[in-house]
DNA sequence: ATAAACCTTGTACCTGGGTGCAAGGTCAAC
DNA sequence: GTTGACCTTGCACCCAGGTACAAGGTTTAT
C-alpha cells in the first residue's frame, strides 16, 4: 500500500462523504476506477481526494452531477479552451439569476399576503386564504 | 348529473391539470373524495375546481404538498385564527429568504470565477478549474 | 483462532411530485 | 351494434442524488 493510499472507508471519512456515494460516483464515471489490492479492495490516492473536492465545490456552486461530468470532460479533453469553461460558468450564473428572480417574486407575494392579514381575526375571513382561493387569477 | 358537474377528464382539462394528478391529490387527501355516478365515475363540482386552484397558487408560493395539507387543515379546523395562517406564511417567507441568500452566495462565487478568467487561454491554466480544485477550502 | 472492523457485489429503497400503462367497464354517436 | 372516447383500478416508472442492506470475503488485534 503506497504512502497516502486509502481504502474507500478511509477516503470517505477524510472527505466526509458516504462510502456508497464514492461507489456511486465511480459508477457514474465522475471518479476513475481506482486501483485495487490483490484481494479486490479499492485503493485511492490524492487524485481521488482532489476529485471529490472538485465535485463538492462544483455542487456547492449549483452544478448538477451531469453538469459536473461536462466540466470534467472539458478538463480532460486536451486543447479545450478556458473560454468554454467560462461559458458554462456564465450559463450557470444566468440560471441562478432566474431562480433568484423567481424566489423574489414569491417573496413579494408572500409579503403582500402577510401585510394584508394585519387586521382580521378568524380563518373565515382570513385574507391569505381568500387570496389563495380560486377566482382572481 | 347536476349542472356544472364534471367528470375527472373535464375537470382536468378545465383546470389544466393531468387526470392522474387529480387522483394523486385525492389519494393524498388534498382533495375530498368526490361523489360518483352509479357506474363509478367521479363527479366534481365547483368546490373541487376551487380546491385545485388553491393548491396551484400555494405551490406557486413555494409551499410543498405537505405544507398545503397543513394550510387546508387550518382552514378546515373551526376556530383557527387567521394569525396561524399568517405565521405559516411568515415561516415560508423566511425559508424563501434563506434560499435567496444561498443563491446569491453562489452567484457571487460564480461571478468571481468568471472575472478571474478574463485573460488566460488553455484549460491547463484555467482559473475556474483551478479554483474548483481541492486546496484552498 | 476468533471477533471486530473492514471490504466486495448486487439490488432495493428513499424523497417529491407526479406520469404512464394495461386490462377492463361505460357511454354517446352514427 | 359497433366504434371511439371516456372512465375505473392497480401498479410500475420517471427524475436526482444518493442510502441501506444482505451475503459473503479480508484484515487486524487480541
Amino acid at each position: 500500500m503506497k504512502p497516502g493510499a486509502l481504502t474507500i472507508g478511509g477516503l470517505a471519512k477524510r472527505e466526509n462523504v458516504n462510502r456508497q456515494t464514492i461507489r456511486y460516483y465511480e459508477r457514474r464515471g465522475l471518479i476513475a476506477e481506482s486501483s485495487r489490492t490483490a484481494s479486490g479492495y479499492r485503493l485511492y490516492g490524492n487524485d481521488a481526494a482532489r476529485r471529490l473536492a472538485f465535485i463538492r465545490r462544483a455542487k456547492q456552486l449549483g452544478f448538477s452531477l451531469i453538469e459536473i461530468e461536462g466540466l470534467l470532460a472539458l478538463r480532460m479533453r486536451p486543447g479545450t479552451t478556458c473560454s468554454e469553461v467560462r461559458t458554462k460558468a456564465r450559463q450557470k450564473m444566468t440560471s441562478v439569476d432566474e431562480k433568484i428572480a423567481e424566489l423574489q417574486r414569491i417573496r413579494t407575494a408572500l409579503a403582500t399576503f402577510v401585510a394584508a392579514c394585519r387586521t382580521r381575526r378568524s380563518t373565515k375571513v382570513c385574507p391569505i386564504l381568500e387570496m389563495l382561493d380560486g377566482d382572481g387569477r
